[in-house]
DNA sequence: CGACATTATGACACCGGTGTCAGGTTTGAA
DNA sequence: TTCAAACCTGACACCGGTGTCATAATGTCG
C-alpha cells in the first residue's frame, strides 16, 4: 500500500497536478471529459487530498478552535456536539481547548494558542463569548470568530443565542401561576452574561404579575453546585421561608433539592424548585426539575457553520440570530398548598 | 504586522534556514554561538515554528484522534481533560471524534477518519479498547495507537487500566460487612469489558463470604439511566426485595435510587444502593452514593502520553500499567436493620 | 606537521498541494 | 471567413519547513 498522492493521481490520468487541483476544488474550467476522467480516477485509486499540504499552500489549517470555562460538563458536551457536527459538514476539525483564565493570562493563553495552532477560526462559549478585551484582541487579529450564548455585547460579528431572558420570565411566571408569591432566585456567575438576562426575566415577571421584588429572596451564586448548597441553605433558612426557588441553573437547582431533602422538607408539597438548562441530572434525579431546555447543539452548529462560511468568503454583514428556549415541567414545581 | 517565517529568522540571524532547523529541533551539530544567536533573534522576532509546514515535511499531523462511544458525558470530559494535559505538554493536538458504530460501519468510519486527518495516532476508549476487529485493523495499517480502560483484550501495545474487578469485590465486600446477603446487581453494557469485569469481582466477594450466588438478582443494563430505571422496577419486584443494589455505573444506581424514593422507601435506611465511576451526580444527589473511584485522567494522560513518545520513537515492548480504584462510601449505604 | 576523523554549515531537492500566467484551442459575432 | 473573447490546460514558482549530501572548518594523533 503506497501513498496516492496528486501526483500519482496526475499522471496515471495523463494530465498535470494543476488540473487535478481544479477538479479537487470544483473550479471552473475544466472540460467535462477530463473532469470526468480525473474523478474517475480518484475513485480507482481511493484518493484522498492531504490537508496539510492543502493547508501549506493556503495558508490555512481547516481546524476551528473551541474555548471554554464551564462548570458542566453536559454543556461543553452539548456544544462539542453541535460544533463537530458543523465541522464534519465541511470537512473541518475540532480543537478544544479548555482554559480557566480570565484577563492578560486569557489573552496571552489564546495568543499561544493561535500562533501554535494557526486556527483558522475560534468559537467562544459562554463566559468567553462577553469578554469584550478577548473579541477586541481578535478583532485586531483579524482571527474570524463566532459567539454562542452571548447576550449583551454588542459586536458586528456571528453571534447565535438562545432567550434566557424570556425563559427565565417563563419559568417564573409558571411559579406565579401556581400561586407562588415568595420566590427565591439564585444567581448565575457574574462573568456569565446569562446570570443578568436569567435575573431580568425573573423580574420582569415578578413586576408583570404585581409581585414586589424582595431583595433578601436573593442568593449570588456561580452555576456550581457546590455555590448552590450555600445560596440553598441560606434561603432554606429564611423566616418565612418562600414557597419556590428558581436556581438559575439545574446544578444549583439540585442542590436546593438535595438540601430540602436532608431537611425533611417535601418537594414539592413543601417548596417547589425550579432550574435552568435541563442538564441531565434534572431528569435524572426525584423529583424532576422543572427548568428550561435551550437548543445549544443547534446554537452551536450554527454558529460554527456560519464561521466556517465566514472564513471561506469573508462577508460584512453580521449574522445575529435568536432561538427560543422552551419551558419543561417536571414534578418538582407545583400548586401551592393552601 | 507580517508573518516570521523560517527564512525571516535565517537571513536576520545570518544563517542558513537549515541551520535554524537545526537549533528549533535541538539537533547536535550546531555550535554554541550559532544557537544562541539564532536563539536570540528566535524571541526577538518572537518565532513560532509553522506545524503545518513541519507536518508536511515530516508527513505528520502532531493530531492524536480520541475516539469514544459513552453515555456518560462525566467520563468524555474526564477522558478529554486527560487527553489535553498529555497533548499540550508535547505540542499535540487533540481531535475528537463521537461515534456510535459496530463492526464494519465503524471501520470504514475509522478509515475515512485516518485518511483525511491523517492523525497521528489514535486513543481508544471503551467500549473500542476491547473491540478486536479495530485493533487489528489499526495494526495492519500501521496506526499507534493506546487504549484506556481496556481489561480482557491481549494486545501487545499502549494500555492503561484501572482495576475494575477488584473495585468491584471492595464495594461488594462493603455491602456485606454492612449485613447485606441479598445484594442484587445490575450490569452494564455488553460491549464494555468493564461489564464483565465488575460482574466478576461481585461474584468473587460473594463466594469469598459464602453468600451464595442468585442468579434472579442479576438484571442486565447498559450504563444508561433508561436503563436503570428498568432493572431497578424488576429489582424492587423482586420479593423477598433485596436489601441492597450494586449498580455497575452511577447513572444506573441513581435511577435505582429515583425509583425507590418515588416508591417511599427510604435510603439508605430500607434499601442499600451503591454505584460505580464516581460521576458528579453521586454527590449531586440525596442521598450520595457510595461509589468508586477510578483516576480516569490520570489514565488517559498516560496513555496519550505514551503514545506520543511511541510515535516519536517507535517502542517494541509493550506498555500496560493497572491503576487502582477507590471505594467512596456516601449516604446511600448502612448497616442492615435487624 | 601532515593525514584523517569530527564537527559545523549551507545548497538544494522535496513534502503535496495551490496561485499565476502564458499559450493553445474553441466559440461566437461581425 | 476573420478575429476577438472565452475556455482549457500545463509549466513553474511557492507555501515553510526537513532530509541529504557536499564542503569547509576544526580537532586529533602519530
Amino acid at each position: 500500500m503506497k501513498k496516492v498522492t496528486i501526483n500519482s493521481v496526475a499522471s496515471y490520468a495523463g494530465v498535470s497536478k494543476k488540473t487535478v487541483s481544479r477538479v479537487l476544488n470544483n473550479e471552473p474550467n475544466v472540460s467535462d471529459a477530463t473532469r470526468e476522467k480525473v474523478l474517475k480516477v480518484f475513485k480507482e485509486l481511493d484518493y484522498t487530498p492531504n490537508p496539510i499540504a492543502r493547508g501549506l499552500a493556503q495558508n490555512r489549517s481547516f481546524i476551528i478552535g473551541c474555548i471554554y470555562d464551564n462548570p458542566s460538563k453536559s454543556y461543553i458536551t452539548r456544544v462539542q456536539t453541535g460544533a463537530l457536527a458543523a465541522c464534519q459538514e465541511n470537512n473541518y476539525n475540532l480543537l478544544i481547548h479548555p482554559c480557566d483564565l480570565r484577563g492578560d493570562a486569557l489573552i496571552s493563553n489564546i495568543e499561544h494558542l493561535l500562533q501554535s495552532s494557526r486556527l483558522d477560526g475560534l468559537v467562544l462559549t459562554p463566559p468567553f463569548s462577553d469578554f469584550k478585551v478577548l473579541v477586541d484582541f481578535l478583532k485586531s487579529k483579524k482571527i474570524p470568530y463566532a459567539r454562542v450564548a452571548s447576550a449583551v455585547l454588542e459586536d458586528e460579528s456571528i453571534s447565535v443565542r438562545s432567550n434566557d431572558e424570556q425563559g427565565a420570565f417563563e419559568i417564573t411566571e409558571h411559579l406565579i401561576n401556581l400561586g407562588h408569591k415568595a420566590i427565591a432566585f439564585i444567581k448565575g456567575h457574574p462573568d456569565h452574561s446569562a446570570t443578568e438576562q436569567r435575573f431580568k426575566g425573573y423580574r420582569r415577571a415578578l413586576s408583570t404579575h404585581g409581585i414586589e421584588f424582595n431583595e433578601r429572596l436573593v442568593e449570588e451564586g456561580n452555576f456550581s453546585y457546590h455555590s448552590g448548597v450555600d445560596s440553598a441553605r441560606s434561603i432554606l433558612d429564611l423566616t418565612p421561608r418562600p414557597t419556590a426557588v428558581f436556581a438559575s441553573n439545574d446544578y444549583m437547582a439540585a442542590a436546593v433539592l438535595k438540601l430540602a431533602t436532608q431537611r425533611q422538607l417535601k418537594v414539592p408539597d413543601d417548596i417547589s424548585i425550579a432550574g435552568f438548562d435541563n442538564a441531565p441530572i434534572a431528569r435524572h434525579i426525584w423529583p424532576g426539575l422543572t427548568t428550561i431546555a435551550q437548543p445549544v447543539e443547534e446554537m452551536t452548529q450554527q454558529a460554527v457553520n456560519k464561521l466556517i462560511e465566514h472564513i471561506s468568503e469573508p462577508q460584512e454583514q453580521p449574522y445575529q440570530v435568536t432561538l427560543e428556549a422552551r419551558l419543561i415541567t417536571r414534578e418538582s414545581t407545583a400548586q401551592i398548598k393552601p
